[in-house]
DNA sequence: CGTATGATTGAACGCCGTCAATAAGAGTGG
DNA sequence: CCACTCTTATTGACGGCGTTCAATCATACG
């Protein structure tokens, strides 16, 4: 049902013939054989998809669903068989690990096109749930994992996202183990700056972005509280770093001092 | 010079023959085309190498050299360009990411048979050093790129280790954000009594290891000081969960405790 | 014996967590 | 439109956990 509203999404302009072409980074050579449901994904090309040939994108996505999901609904279940992989086309996702005493820390933040999911594992260890309303493209597990022992090509991408992810982690780690209650507030902003594409400010180069995480959130992404998160704002708020707008709307005017703030390595 | 040395090294008792029988896993139908240097490698069979075929495994033992690295030595140099990937054979290393101001966190601990790199990166972003002596075999990056591309097995092989790398590193984030000093040090001294081999007590069913960090770098592990550490040891002992002798060796009575010591997820 | 390194322990401080009050929206129903 | 509730965020006061600074001890090495 969400399936079909999807594929005419006015915002991607799916369906829109020629759009492939100005992307200009691989242009394909029948676009008859590309799956209507894949023209002018983003995924496609700088996603796992693009390590697919049009016979494979084919038969993936006769199997493929578009969804879109709302906020806080989960995308993988904790303790469940892995039963589909998902890109990520649009919006925000959270990895989450929970405590039995009920604390938690997220471990990853994802963006699109990011590939969702944990190869050659019977289940998932945390929970992947939408940080905002996001649009995911689903496939079920064993199509794409017969599809990685015939494309080398595949396979390298997914070894590379999990690479990508690791560099990743690590850096957070750095931030959680050794980063002062200031330090990760401001090397939060700066990893949404940098994931989010912002609005950018001409005139005085400043950048504008929606925090896409609430404070509780960001809590558990930084190793801290929700009051701690608020008075470090608001510290930074002080020092003329950021400015914010309607709790959720943030203004950097000046990148690098935003940069300096986060102590970085 | 050291690559003669370890090749009849007699604590693998690398040279004798039908060694590879006892295995079980994967019976080598040729075993003399099987590179001296490789037989009776636990790399090669728990490690990446078991996804290269006999004339594989020749090649890169044309341009492998097998080395003992005493404590402390640097087997990646931070910002520089990859040149060599290696097996770790015996030992840990320790994977550290280092702060201007000279606040550092280790990001990762690794034991045989890991393997120690980053494929697909002109240079690494932090530091690999010998946390105990340990024994690596090396081999030039390109060598192993290129093998990547005709062995899908060995490119299967380095995918599961990154995500396995990546599911520890994201375990380890929920130590460092969200568990107390005690936790962390629990936490810690149940990682390396699964990680290392340690003698089994049958008697009492209690384990006994060496420490393989000293204070300083379990401290840069868990995000803590020196002190807390030590503090945290102690406390451990006075609630009878461990023994100290020497001040390296660990003696867990009952390992439920210590897990539970964890507050365990 | 003197020095260097690593580890433990104590005392005092301070950052961040806890508890609590307040405020601002958003949604619901009268 | 207002009254009410629920959620989310901010701010203040206080206390505790972990850091900082410092002294002491043990072991290894020249």
């Amino acid at each position: 049902m969400s399936t079909d509203r999807t594929r005419t999404d006015p915002l991607t302009g799916a369906v829109r013939s020629g759009a492939d072409a100005q992307d200009g980074r691989r242009l394909d050579i029948h676009n008859s054989d590309i799956p209507l449901l894949c023209r002018a994904c983003e995924a496609r090309h700088k996603g796992i998809c693009g390590g697919l040939d049009p016979d494979q994108l084919q038969r993936l996505s006769r199997h493929t669903h578009k969804h879109v999901l709302r906020e806080n609904v989960e995308v993988i279940a904790p303790q469940q068989p892995v039963t589909t992989y998902s890109n990520i086309l649009s919006g925000v996702v959270k990895l989450t690990k929970l405590m039995p005493d009920g604390r938690q820390q997220i471990v990853s933040l994802q963006f699109a096109p990011d590939f969702l999911g944990r190869p050659f594992k019977a289940s998932n260890e945390y929970s992947a749930e939408a940080a905002t309303d996001i649009r995911v493209c689903s496939f079920p597990r064993k199509v794409l994992e017969d599809m990685i022992d015939e494309s080398p090509d595949l396979g390298r991408r997914l070894y590379e996202q999990s690479l990508k992810e690791l560099d990743e982690a690590r850096d957070w780690m750095l931030t959680l183990g050794r980063r002062t209650a200031a330090e990760k507030v401001a090397s939060f902003l700066y990893l949404i700056a940098t994931h989010i594409d912002p609005e950018v400010d001409l005139v005085h180069g400043g950048i504008r972005f929606d925090l896409p995480l609430k404070r509780a959130d960001i809590a558990d992404f930084l190793g801290l509280t929700i009051e701690t998160v608020s008075r470090q704002l608001t510290k930074l708020r002080k020092a003329n770093i950021i400015e914010i707008e309607m709790n959720r709307t943030v203004i950097v005017p000046n990148v690098e001092r935003l940069k300096a703030a986060c102590a970085a390595s």
